[in-house]
DNA sequence: GTTGACTCCGAAATCGCTTTCGGGAAGGGT
DNA sequence: ACCCTTCCCGAAAGCGATTTCGGAGTCAAC
């Protein structure tokens, strides 16, 4: 009759007044539970749905969680963003909450934002990720009083709620699992330092070194971006070395795809003469020849993880720093992680001298 | 002074009324110029922001845009998704509006969201994906009187909005290309018909073998999911055949490095004896060797575009009908679209021979 | 000097929902 | 018969913006 189903309307048609039906569909204790039913059968028949931006006006809450999207270095984090965001999505909508989306472009232009949420409050939490060690961030937020979870640690979230994967723990076992395949000199590609997940899995590679009883001298490390050309620069620069490693830990899958086709390129094959582990446990992976060896971490569970998180640290159910969890990722075995071959590099390094001893150089 | 910056404080601030600041912020004909800067200044220096909820109560409208996502065959939408999704948000963001991510799980959920956002109408536009040839959400989404755009075109798109590819085009570009090369064997491995893309690629495959001249008994197809496991197992069913083609034109890249993987097995070498062409300009299929020949569509201003159509249809400044745009896809040669070798596929059918009489079996 | 047009601003209603406060009706105890 | 609970529900005041309506003031014109 009166329009689209307002409160007003079912109130008017059970002879009602508003302030009733409304405390009736919130379940409150001071209604008769004759009333509670009658209201929420009209208010089924009637279809009635809450205007959303009323019921946020007077709640002062906003229901609506955001998600930061990265913006650098969109290569890596394209690849599993839409399983994370799909998975927060899913787990919001079972509790009638929402997820935006913000993509600001610069650090300023992602400060500004945070300002504008704080004031305005029509976002109530947000989820961060791509941390750096050294995060800024995490203190704007705190100081904003913005409710935050973090994809990822950093140096100053002792007291904030974070969801992150045991990077340390996950390179040591890589390292550990090559070492227990016979190699000796094992080394590894790294990210950025800025990152803390590529500064974690730094650690745990030279934890796993040390652990194994290796020789550090024997374990280069070679710096790159986060991107498939870097790592394929970084692996021509480890088989420039002499001798090369016979093993390599790659802070991602797409660096060590990267790295693969470096590989590829100096006549050899990826986990013949060198093995390669990679890390993310891209499907992508799985394609290439040989599929690449690789630690996946849960990505389906993670979005649902922060978006429970997010939700009871904005209702206040928990603190920050009870909302702290780390996950283990997992070893996929495929195709490029294997035992070291025999006579080699040896016979590289034969031709090797050869050629230098035909140009006219002398090796030591 | 009186807490964060609402409107109230502002005109406390300047001795106006309430309402004389929302006008001179919203730029009113009848407030002087003078009141206006004091306002714009007051403004400013409280770093005021309207309160999102209590606006769009108002107003009515609530500025804020829905992106359904594709709720099956992650594998292949995955890879844009992100990249479409940043540029719908950088877009929406510079008019000060705002994206959601809706994850229905099946056609049911997605019938029953859009009941919601049409009574509730906090979701003032969608921009749907994954068109089917035949889809029902058209004609639900008009009924509902939801503004949407779609990405992609359907049976029922002329009165609606919608940024789609030029498919056809696209595939009869590169069957031509193939065919320029040399091949006169050129097969298709096609995606389910109920999705209206798949349709259109076929079709246009079909134009250009009739374009080509080409016999349509040597123009095979094969149709499959959309993934890498699809891909490879068509590709097996077209290398049975007998003569194989020369050239395989593949509805998706995911699918065409499955098929790539599928021509490896057989032991022969994509883009020698068998050429690819994919489509989607993955950067992955920049990755692999030999490296993936593709057809690629603009993802990064899809969004954009997306989102400024819908915003204008929700804004009732121009109408469905004129917002239909056809975007055109572009090749990427790279390495697996080469001239057909000679001695292929004979030599194979000779090997076959010999194969079959050694085994009894007689050729016709 | 009354009228009229025009400029600029304030009061108040409105959007739809939540929540506090208070009061009527029913029932139980002295 | 009176008082005090307890159980329900209605009236009304927000939430923070927008927008309509009307009025106070200025100035020119007749």
């Amino acid at each position: 009759m009166g329009g689209p189903a307002r409160l007003k309307v079912i109130a008017e048609r059970l002879n009602l007044s508003q302030s009733t039906v409304s405390r009736a569909l919130n379940d409150y204790q001071d209604i008769s539970d004759r009333t509670k039913r009658l209201v929420r059968a009209a208010a089924n028949e009637l279809g009635y749905q809450p205007n959303m931006h009323a019921r946020r006006l007077a709640l002062g809450k906003s229901e609506t969680l955001g998600y930061v999207m990265p913006w650098q270095d969109r290569q890596v984090t394209e690849a599993f963003l839409s399983e994370l965001m799909a998975g927060m999505a899913k787990a919001l909508a079972g509790y009638g909450w929402d997820l935006t989306v913000l993509v600001p472009h610069s650090v300023a232009e992602e400060l500004e934002l945070f300002q504008r949420i704080a004031r305005t409050r029509h976002i109530s939490g947000l989820v961060i990720s791509r941390t750096y060690s050294d995060d800024m961030r995490f203190g704007v937020l705190r100081d904003l009083q913005i409710p935050f979870v973090s994809h990822g640690r950093s140096n100053h979230c002792d007291e904030t709620a974070w969801l992150d994967v045991d990077n340390e723990l996950a390179f040591a076992e890589m390292t550990t699992y090559l070492a227990g395949l016979g190699h000796r000199r094992i080394a590894h590609i790294a990210g950025p330092e800025v990152y803390n997940f590529a500064r974690q899995r730094r650690t745990g590679w030279r934890r796993g070194i040390s652990e194994a009883a290796l020789d550090p001298a024997s374990a280069p490390l070679e710096e790159t971006e986060l991107s498939f050309e870097g790592g394929k620069a970084a692996m021509v620069r480890l088989l420039a070395l002499d001798p090369p490693p016979t093993a390599v830990c790659c802070v991602s899958d797409v660096v060590a795809i990267g790295a693969m086709q470096a590989i590829r390129d100096a006549g050899l094959v990826p986990g013949r003469e060198i093995s390669l582990v990679g890390y993310d446990g891209l499907e992508i992976g799985a394609w290439i020849e040989p599929p690449l060896t690789t630690m996946s971490q849960p990505q389906r569970s993670a979005g649902r993880q922060l978006a429970e998180m997010l939700i009871s640290l904005v209702e206040g159910t928990t603190g920050p720093a009870d909302n702290q969890e780390l996950v283990r990722a997992s070893l996929v075995r495929r195709g490029t992680a294997n035992p070291p071959i025999s006579g080699w590099p040896e016979s590289r390094q034969a031709v090797r001298q050869t050629t230098r001893a035909n140009s006219g150089g002398v090796d030591s």
